[in-house]
DNA sequence: TGCTATAGTCAGTCTCTCTGACCAATGTAG
DNA sequence: CTACATTGGTCAGAGAGACTGACTATAGCA
């Protein structure tokens, strides 16, 4: 059976997320959600605001709020004052929110190396490419 | 940068999805939502029953139902008995429901003929040979 | 004729998301 | 340098969608 473009991508895209958060789960982050690590994904390496990661989440705002309210009772991330605007507050990861980040992307790296080994590493990378290059025209944020 | 596979695959699918739902909308089925799509795409040519939607969209049998009875309300589906056993009902695509699938298969070709006219023929072509590939050890319903 | 499995519903709860209203700080035009 | 629009964020309330647990009714089988 052909499938749409749509699903055929979908398909493997949540059987990334299912791994990656069986393996946050097994090393002890089991509290973080989907829609947690959506926001929590998008914060940068020195800090983002709400509104960014509300952006690029695309949610509102104050749903972005929300998930980082849990985020960091959960102790994964911090809100500092932001030095450039007495308006906004900085998100930034944690030590906690680290070590978490350091099981997701072995899980990714473990899942990718099984889609190399299946796919060939000539494919694999082919893949990456095509994909890069339909970022060009599908991602609001490029 | 450079993103993990998953998300790189996630950005042209949700490119896909809004640009169906905006479709949909414009063509006056704005009242379906992501969720009764979900079940509602898994609807077989004769009908499906409750049970077999919530296990191929991976969700409760509560929660199908739940959909399924908006879906009716709004008139994309109808649930007829099934001859076949007594406890059980089939839910059928109706005649709106069949407009609604040929707007959003118009909005999916649309759509892939975009990313075709940027990625080339040829590129296109191996996207999907690879993603089909993929399938085989991400899809569980394969 | 019972026992177990299956199809589906009912009731209650939790998470995530939204809209609308609001406050405080910033930037800008007169 | 003061008015006004813009921007960053919160508060309050509501709705959608998902879950668990308990239940009814039919089916299939020993």
């Amino acid at each position: 059976m052909s499938l749409n473009a749509g699903l055929l991508l979908f398909i493997p895209y949540r059987a990334m997320e299912s791994r990656v958060f069986a393996a946050l789960a097994a090393a002890g982050f089991g509290d973080v959600t989907p829609a947690q690590a959506k926001v929590f994904q998008r914060i940068a390496e020195d800090g983002s605001r709400l509104t960014d990661l509300a952006e690029q989440a695309q949610i509102t705002k104050q749903s972005a709020g929300f998930l980082v309210d849990q985020l960091e009772r959960a102790g994964y991330v911090e809100r500092v004052p932001d030095p450039t605007d007495a308006r906004a507050r900085l998100v930034r990861v944690s030590a906690r929110g680290a070590a978490a980040v350091t099981v997701a992307a072995a899980a990714v790296a473990e899942v990718e190396a099984e889609w190399e080994a299946h796919l060939g590493a000539r494919r694999m990378t082919q893949l990456r490419a095509i994909l890069t290059d339909l970022r060009e025209i599908t991602d609001p944020y490029a």
